[in-house]
DNA sequence: ATTTGTTTGGCAACCGCTTGCCAAAAGTTG
DNA sequence: CAACTTTTGGCAAGCGGTTGCCAAACAAAT
């Protein structure tokens, strides 16, 4: 069923331009090294038969495969979508292909899926990644690395700058006169969950408000539900998430508790993710701009490979902002 | 800063081993070709160098790449999230590495990438395609093709079997009491709008429903809320939509015109994206085994990889189901 | 014991492209 | 026009595997 017409080699186009294939090799891939005239000669060949570079055959000898990794957690966390995005449109633009992985929230079947697909690519971004920090490192050292929203020594990053959304969320809500707020935070060990609560807990403090910190089973809407009782009890009238998917699961909670956003209780998320404004009222949210992190990745990682001997990239820091919807109003008298 | 200790090769192990190379290849790929004994030799020496097989290596003879493509229209869709996952996870469990390309709803972006990545991968999954009927034969020509939601002669497809779900639907539209209902359409030239259509009239006439097909302009949101005016025009108490982001639309487009969902109008969707229960009220939709047929995909894609001679598979039908939430209610008398 | 059949593992060619090295051709220079 | 430099393109050796072919070693059968 198949046509197995074989794909046009340099060797045929080598024969059809009467030329040696090296000849062919070099006016392909290194203009200007051969005569224009031949030149032109092998890429008319060259086109008349639909000639395509085998990738394969040309990785071998150079180790170069233009193929990029993207490790995600769960590829179904709307939070990646943009992220991919990004980064896919910047591989392409640039002649990469991109290749996602999904360790499952699993460090096991993290190292097993990247072991499996290290061999083909030229480097790998890490989206969210179970591994500890020495895991990283090493394979750091094996193939260039970039983290997403993670720091970690000696390794290349792009991760946003919080502090702009940040402070105009807790201004936003200081302005509406909330007082007491609360932070329902996300995994302790993330470095994103981290800088989040220390930059909320900073302005808050600043502007004569007083914040808590409210932990969480998981960073999904399950977590969120299962948090509001933990709000509740702290007494406050504004929460900031760590989230959307927790500010979303924390808003459905309150609503069937008859507690009602925004009059009871203000909720402001973070991300922005697909489907945030389906809610009613449709969440306020600290926006992150993912698609162009994601971009921005792609091209942290490829840099890396020409200034091979530099240290680490760190991404010029994309930054949050506020984006104030409907879940967010004045705070109780 | 990169480590460049070279990976193993088969001949490092041949040489611990105290054999040829050709052996070694033997051993790690045709178990039982070799003696037992040679064999455990071979293979405990690959473990000893943590060897690793180059993809790169072998895809040259054999020509298979143990790469699979999914193509999509956009990445940031969330109906793709599932597919591409149901798919990821039966790839690597095969021991087959996806790459995600995105047409971005263009046929030009959509043949450009795909010449791009096919000479890299052993076959292709089109989950969903801007191709020609024409273009997707010839493409099925060079390499195995498995479509998804759609059907070319002389393709492989997978397309979920839409009739129980929407039997179901119409049904329960017709025990609430609903006597004109109306379908608002996506792509008309989609196969599966069509399919989901001619079912619909088909169910809603036998259950002596008058049924109006309404046009949308584009199969999202924006095209759900722009189709508000004529759903309402038409006068019917129900509506079901080519899928849920449409019904996403029309939800909130009711609501800010005062139409109360579901008590002036029930809404039916398709695909129970995520997010589809984010919504006041969480959307009824017709829930669609999503990651399932990104699995079946998969599986009907290598399934071709063995029976070349023979011609197109089509999936063994994953079925529609209904999933009532709550915006559907009892036709206003 | 001789013939025939089966394992077993080595040899070497090949997959398609890249690249160091070199010699012929062409261009410069005085 | 001789001597030297630069351009140009061919040769051949890899890159790391796979596999057809064959001979040696061993087993089975007569």
């Amino acid at each position: 069923m198949r046509v197995n017409e074989k794909a046009a080699t340099i060797y045929d186009i080598a024969k059809l331009a009467g030329v040696n294939p090296s000849t062919v090799s070099r006016a392909l891939t290194t203009p200007g090294r051969i005569n224009a005239t031949t030149e032109a000669k092998v890429r008319e060949a060259a086109k008349q038969l639909n000639y395509r570079v085998n990738p394969f055959a040309r990785a071998l000898p150079t180790g170069k495969t233009k193929m990029l990794a993207f490790m995600v957690a769960v590829i179904t966390n709307p939070v990646f979508f943009k992220l991919v995005r990004g980064a896919e449109l910047a591989a392409a633009e640039l002649g990469y292909t991109l290749v996602i992985a999904e360790s499952q929230e699993s460090s096991l079947v993290e190292s097993d899926t990247l072991e499996r697909i290290l061999p083909s690519v030229d480097g790998v971004i890490l989206g969210t990644t179970r591994l500890s920090d020495r895991e990283i490192y090493a394979l750091n050292q094996q193939k260039p690395v970039v983290l997403v929203n993670r720091k970690v020594d000696g390794v290349s990053d792009v991760v946003p700058d919080n502090s702009p959304g940040i402070a105009e969320a807790v201004k936003h809500l200081a302005d509406l006169g909330h007082k007491h707020i609360a932070f329902v935070a996300g995994p302790t060990a993330s470095w994103i969950n981290t800088d989040r609560w220390n930059l909320l807990m900073k302005n808050a403090v600043d502007l004569g408000m007083t914040i808590a910190e409210i932990s969480s089973n998981e960073p999904t809407v399950e977590g969120g539900k299962g948090a509001f009782e933990r709000v509740r009890a702290a007494g406050v009238t504004a929460v900031v998430t760590y989230n959307d998917l927790m500010a979303i699961g924390l808003l459905r909670e309150a609503t069937a508790a008859g507690v009602n956003v925004p009059s009871d209780l203000s909720i402001i998320g973070f991300d922005n993710i697909f489907g945030s404004d389906f809610t009613n009222p449709p969440l306020s949210t600290i926006e992150l701009p993912l698609q162009k992190i994601g971009t921005e990745a792609v091209e942290t990682l490829l840099k890396s490979f020409i200034d091979e001997q530099d240290g680490p990239i760190h991404g010029t820091s994309e930054v949050a902002a506020l984006l104030v919807r409907g879940s967010t109003a004045k705070a109780k008298a």
